[in-house]
RNA sequence: CGGGGCGUAGCGCAGUCUGGUUAGCGCACUUGACUGGGGGUCAAGGGGUCGAAGGUUCGAAUCCUUUCGCCCCGACCA
């Protein structure tokens, strides 16, 4: 490819509305293209990437014996709504109508085509196990689109779905895929980092993310120093030390607390208590098929809720509960709440408030607090949970080590979906023994956008973006010094034809233009090699640019293919 | 959805508070010349319904109303 016969619209200067390091450096470099909140275009530098992206998770996947589906994006209402998606995922779908009227959405993820493929065309155990997967678009109305191609509306993604006989077989497909992963993240040169997850509205009973750590992400895993512990914030737990409380058998006494509303004022108040021996009491609302009603969550004084958690031990369908449905709940404003001698409400307690004593919290009597609390002598605990966020230091359950806590990219899920899709949609096949089973279903999926970013966000300089080899999109670039000199410029095209000969993929930048603003590009645009043609010549000498070291040297003209060569691996 | 910020040339911005020549600057772009090893110099050019609509005014990028869009924080999030 002739430079000069591009498009490859770069920018002098960051982008006004960018933040993380790879959005800028994609839309600098001439990658994307913003069209709305969320949606971007790819330009041909950034198709290329994204198209060896794909290829890599392409030969990893059919490597594990998957098979490429194309899927449409369109799809009618009724297939979600068989599997009870449609009514259960919120605005983050986009829906439309046809001219019929009838009810259409764009698809977010493909478990209900899958399975309606499935129950259609696998009957027999004999078919199974099966793992389909496609490289297809997908929608979602993000309430907040982000950095770029991180968080867009619609996107890239490699999804795919096995289907097997029995648990152990979505063991061994679970598995596969972890470890075809793990191989597509290092082709990309993403340092990927499996850390337990939370299934969330997928359904399922298991699931792991790969993360990529990076600044930009907006993940925060927990991981341990000491052993192989890692778990997405939302799902980690740690051991960390119980406070031990001056024994306490008082009585519970009530105490006037005037203008006293946040733990932290409660610290400093005259007869109240540190923030470890309060507790905190949170109002959410839990939708059930009745309507909504209100649950009570507990947690020490100094942590914070962990949402996730509380998903997890109440059930989906949570929201933290509006003011006037705590008032008529508790009978007193936030700030003066408690659960002590709270009845007709469930009750979720974190275990690190097992056993305590002596502890104060709201009276729910505005301005009034309540002492010498026992919890388990004093508040009907329905259920004890892990509640609570783990925070950066404390020790890991397994090993004691320290957790370390670091911001990530979600570049992967998998799942272990079970049979929420194939119970809800029928897909059963007969057993051994003609008995009819529904099939044991997992899914998985990659960004593929997020891939492209992820690369860059790990692989950049203050020049741009350094590819990786397996995703540059250009390996080599030959320059001329002087485009109008001669010698300079029929030994660089000679170069880059016996490149391109060689099958390497190569661009030769043939723009007339100053060698300072050629260089500026190719570092930019992260272009791994770079031959430049120029005064050394007459010696026979080019020069060489490693952009991974940053380093030129002279080399003779005669040997530069053949360094080259070794230098890509070829 | 709550809070904050921003829409002026392809990109980055000034001008808006305090209304008043023909709306400006840098980069990019076009033509020519000189140049040629790290975003050159000189000269001459092209490009704008100042996000949109309505209003106030002799006069609106600037004031008022409405509206659309984008970014950030939070909420939310297979």
């Amino acid at each position: 490819m002739r430079w000069s016969e591009t498009f490859i619209p770069t920018l002098r200067n960051d982008p006004a509305d960018a933040e993380a390091a790879s959005h800028k450096l994609m839309v600098r470099a001439g990658l994307i293209r913003q069209l709305g909140s969320g949606i971007y275009s790819y330009l041909p530098i950034g198709w290329r990437v994204a198209r060896k992206a794909e290829a890599i998770v392409r030969e990893e996947m059919d490597a594990i014996g998957a098979q490429e589906f194309y899927l449409p994006a369109l799809h009618p209402a009724e297939v979600w709504k068989e599997s009870g998606r449609w009514d259960a995922i919120g605005g983050e779908m986009f829906r439309l109508k046809d001219r019929k009227d009838a009810e259409m959405c764009l698809g977010m993820t493909c478990e209900e085509i899958f399975t309606f493929l499935a129950r259609d065309g696998l009957n027999s155990y004999k078919q199974l196990p099966q793992i389909w997967y496609q490289i297809q678009c997908k929608f979602r109305d993000e309430p907040r689109p982000k950095s770029g191609v991180l968080r867009g509306r619609q996107f890239t993604m490699k999804d795919s779905y096995s289907f097997d006989k029995d648990w152990a077989g979505l063991d061994a497909s679970f598995d596969k895929h972890a470890v075809a992963y793990k191989k597509i993240f290092d082709r990309c040169g993403i340092d990927s980092i499996p850390v337990e997850a939370s299934s969330g509205a997928m359904g399922g009973s298991e699931s792991v993310e790969f993360m990529a750590r990076s600044t930009a992400g907006e993940d925060w895993i927990a991981r341990c120093s000491g052993c192989d512990y890692s778990a997405n914030v939302e799902r980690a737990v740690s051991a960390v030390e119980p406070i031990v409380d001056e024994p306490d058998d008082a009585a519970v006494e009530k105490f006037p607390t005037p203008g006293i509303r946040t733990i932290a004022a409660l610290v400093t108040f005259e007869g109240g208590a540190a923030a470890d021996r309060q507790i905190k009491t949170l109002v959410f609302m839990k939708r059930t098929e009745e309507g909504e009603s209100p649950v009570l969550l507990l947690i020490q004084g100094d942590d914070e809720l962990n949402e996730v958690g509380a998903i997890d031990a109440v059930g989906a369908g949570l929201r933290p509960a509006h003011e006037e449905e705590i008032v008529k709940a508790l009978g007193a404003k936030p700030g003066s709440l408690g659960a002590v001698g709270v009845k007709d409400i469930p009750i979720y307690a974190d275990k690190r408030l097992k056993g305590r004593v002596g502890m104060t919290t709201g009276a729910n009597h505005d301005d009034h607090h309540v002492r010498h609390v026992s919890i388990e002598r004093d508040i009907a605990v329905t259920e004890w949970a892990d509640l609570r966020l783990v925070r950066d230091g404390e020790p890991c359950t397994k090993c004691g080590k320290a957790l370390e806590l670091q911001k990530a990219i979600e570049i992967g899920h998998i799942f272990k979906l079970g049979l929420r899709y194939s119970e809800s949609m029928k897909a059963s096949v007969i057993d051994e023994n003609g008995k009819l089973q529904p099939v044991v279903m997992g899914s998985y999926g990659i960004g593929i956008d997020r891939i492209v970013a992820a690369a860059i966000e790990a692989h950049h300089d203050d020049k741009g973006i350094r590819w990786p080899l397996s995703l540059a999109p250009y390996k080599v670039v030959v320059a001329p010094i002087k485009l109008n000199d001669d010698a300079q410029r029929e030994a660089s095209e000679k170069l880059y034809g016996e490149l391109k000969a060689l099958g390497i993929e190569v661009i030769y930048d043939d723009r007339n233009e100053r060698p300072g603003a050629k260089f500026k590009d190719h570092e930019l645009v992260g272009i791994p090699f770079r031959v430049v043609t120029g005064r050394g010549l007459a010696d026979g000498q080019v020069e060489l640019y490693d952009r991974y070291a940053d380093e030129k040297k002279d080399v003779p003209l005669a040997e530069v293919v053949d360094l080259l060569k070794e230098r890509l691996k070829l």
